[in-house]
Formats: structure tokens, C-alpha cells, sequence
DNA sequence: GAAGCTCCATACGCTACCGTACGGCCAGTG
DNA sequence: CACTGGCCGTACGGTAGCGTATGGAGCTTC
């Protein structure tokens, strides 16, 4: 007979969970009855770790802008002995690495986060910051691969603009060949570096 | 002594105060007690001009479907004496009318559609079809200024991401002169055409 | 002017949540 | 072994929202 070994939970557990369901039902989803069924306890194990609901959103919140400011710096780390083409290459790893089929969850949290932030300044502010972080991190790449201030900037903006865009838009049938598609708008972005 | 006028509510009036705080708070914050106290009735009304909250939901989704497909195909006509500058000259309307600044409203609404659609398959039914309207429309533009299908569609396909994209983001402290940045954008986006 | 129809108000039961109060189990510690 | 503190279960009151049932006011029609 096996018993189950009676596992603690700790306010990490409790995040992880209500950043999965963020990500498939948005904030309103995140409910604590909800989390509680779903980590096998009552929410009387949740008011022990938390507050109240706030205090788990908060700790979510935290939680997740460390996550992505870490992620984005060790992406775009820049890499002094690396050859112009490795730069380039940096480049269009990145769009690949954020671009949607290959981080579906990563992308549905995002998501999330923005419609949550366009109702709670709070959010709001980790949002910005975030991507604050995001397109000066782009815009070094670029930069590093020789384009003036400006230019640096207005291709990390598309960049970015880009590849957020596209996690929402359903396009299957307008184009047979979608891929080929998106090679192209990547090098409409990255494109001409180099020369 | 002002009699109110005992005004009628129809289906259009609800419909279009579901649009409203469908804009401001997402789906979930369309609630049938909530709309009622809004339109200072009571939700009797409401269950007598629907069935049920699912109704409702549907015709908002049929409204908004219509008016968006009516509103691109209007936007982009193509005109037959057009000169190949007025065609550009369309394109860039097209982008201002699209972008976050000139129809906020507009946009807050095309973002809830798309949270919803995440978890609705109806509702990702109706925005696949707006989406590929859309895009379709855009090709036609970049087709009538005389480019190839293959660029037409990659570049209507850009446009259409990064106009989202811009919607989704938290920007302000980025670059001191987002003006110029977009419209070098734009420049990328449409520039190069009627050389 | 009485019947009938349209549109809305009132009242009700039901469910899903939030947050609190409090009691109990178990591990470690003396 | 008793005691204590960490972790969780149970039970409760309260709110918000859905959908239904039924009554009622006002206009229409004959």
C-alpha cells in the first residue's frame, strides 16, 4: 500500500499553479477555491501561505517580471567575440525562441498579463517595465550589429510589435505557405545587417 | 413636470452596451444583472429580448463580425483612377485608422474578442474570418501598387501583426520620439513601392 | 372598454466564489 | 510523553451572478 507522502505545499506550488491557470483562463480564472481543488487541498492550506487573493496575484506578478527581465538579458547577452554573422544569428534565434509555436504557454501568459494590465495599474506598471526591458535589450542587438541609434530603435519596436502581434491572429487560411511568410518578415526586420 | 419617456429598449441597445464594457472589461465582465443596472432596467428586460446570456453573446459576435468586414472592404476599395501616390496614400490611412491612437475603443474591443477566442471556439470561428478579410484586403492594396503576391501577403501579414502588436504594448518610456519611430515603421511596412 | 400584446418589475432558488473562525493532525523538541 | 507550532480541513456567513416564474403597467385593437 502505498501512502501518498503527504506533500507540503509551499507559496511557490501556489504560483506555479495560478500562473498555469492564468494562462489558460486569464486572471478572473485564477479563483482560490479553484487552485485549491486543483493542488488537492482546501483553501485553508491557501489562507495559511496567502493573505488573500491579492497576495497570491502580487506574488504572481513578482514572480513573473523577474522571470522575464533574467530571461530577456540572458537571450540578448551580448557576446564581444562573436562574428557579424553570429550577431545576426542571435537575432533571428530570438524571434524564434518568443515567437509563438515554439513557446505557446510562455505566449499565453503574456497574454494574460497585458489584458489584466489594461485593468490594474499595478500590472500595468510591471507590463511596462518588462518591456522597457525588452526593446533596450533588442535594440542592443541591433546596435551591436552596427545600426545607428535610431535605426536600432525603430527595428526593435517592429520587432517586438511584430511577434506579439502574431500570437493573435488566426491566419491559418490565408496562406498556404505561412512559414516562408515569416521568413521573409524576419528578414524584413533583420535583414540588410552586415553589409 | 418632465415625464420620462418611458424609452424602449431593443436587442441593438443591449448589444451595444455589451460592446461597451465588452471593451473595458472583457468578456467575463459582460454580465446580464450588471448590463441591466447600466441601462437602468431590470434583467426581466433582458431575458425578454434574449434567450439567455449566450443570446447575447452570439449577437454580439454576429454585430461585431459584420461591421468589421463591411469596415475593411469600405476602407480599402481599391480606386480604379487612383494615381500609384494616392494608392500609398490609402495604405497609410489604412495604418492610422488601424493604430491605437485614432480608435481606442476599437481596439479595445478587437483585444477582448481575442481573449475570448482563446477560449471559445465559436468566437475563434468569427475572428478567423475577420482576420483573413482583413488580410486579404490589405494584400489587395499592396497587389494594386503593383507588387508580387508573395511580397503582397508578406507584407499585409506585417502590417496586420504589428498594428496589434503596438495595441498590446507599454511603450511610452521607451524612445522619446515615438512619433518618428512609427513612422519610419510605416516606411518599412509600406515604404519602397511606386519606384 | 375589454381583451390582448409588449415590455418590464419583483421575487425566488441555485451555484460559485471570497474570506474568517476554529478545530485537528503530525513533526519535532524538551 | 506532553507541548508547541506548521499546515490543513471543516463549517459558516456573505456577495454576485444566472435563469425562471409570475404579476403588472401601458398601448393596440376591435
Amino acid at each position: 500500500m502505498e501512502k501518498p507522502p503527504r506533500v507540503q505545499l509551499d507559496r511557490s506550488a501556489w504560483i506555479q499553479a495560478a500562473l498555469d491557470t492564468l494562462a489558460n483562463e486569464g486572471v478572473t480564472g485564477v479563483r482560490v477555491e479553484v487552485l485549491s481543488k486543483r493542488l488537492g487541498v482546501t483553501k485553508g492550506s491557501f489562507y495559511w501561505h496567502f493573505k488573500d487573493r491579492q497576495d497570491l496575484l502580487s506574488a504572481v506578478l513578482d514572480t513573473w517580471k523577474e522571470g522575464r527581465i533574467q530571461d530577456i538579458v540572458k537571450q540578448t547577452h551580448p557576446d564581444p567575440s562573436a562574428s557579424p554573422t553570429q550577431k545576426v544569428a542571435q537575432i533571428h534565434r530570438v524571434i524564434d525562441i518568443y515567437s509563438t509555436s515554439r513557446n505557446r504557454k510562455g505566449i499565453l501568459i503574456e497574454l494574460a498579463m497585458r489584458e489584466w494590465a489594461r485593468r490594474d495599474n499595478a500590472t500595468a506598471a510591471i507590463v511596462e517595465e518588462v518591456d522597457a526591458w525588452r526593446l533596450r535589450c533588442a535594440r542592443e542587438m541591433f546596435l551591436g550589429c552596427g545600426l545607428p541609434m535610431h535605426e536600432a530603435s525603430t527595428r526593435s519596436m517592429l520587432l517586438y510589435a511584430y511577434v506579439f502581434g502574431v500570437s493573435m491572429m488566426i491566419y491559418d487560411r490565408f496562406d498556404a505557405d505561412v512559414p516562408r511568410l515569416k521568413d521573409d518578415i524576419r528578414d524584413m526586420i533583420a535583414g540588410g545587417l552586415s553589409t
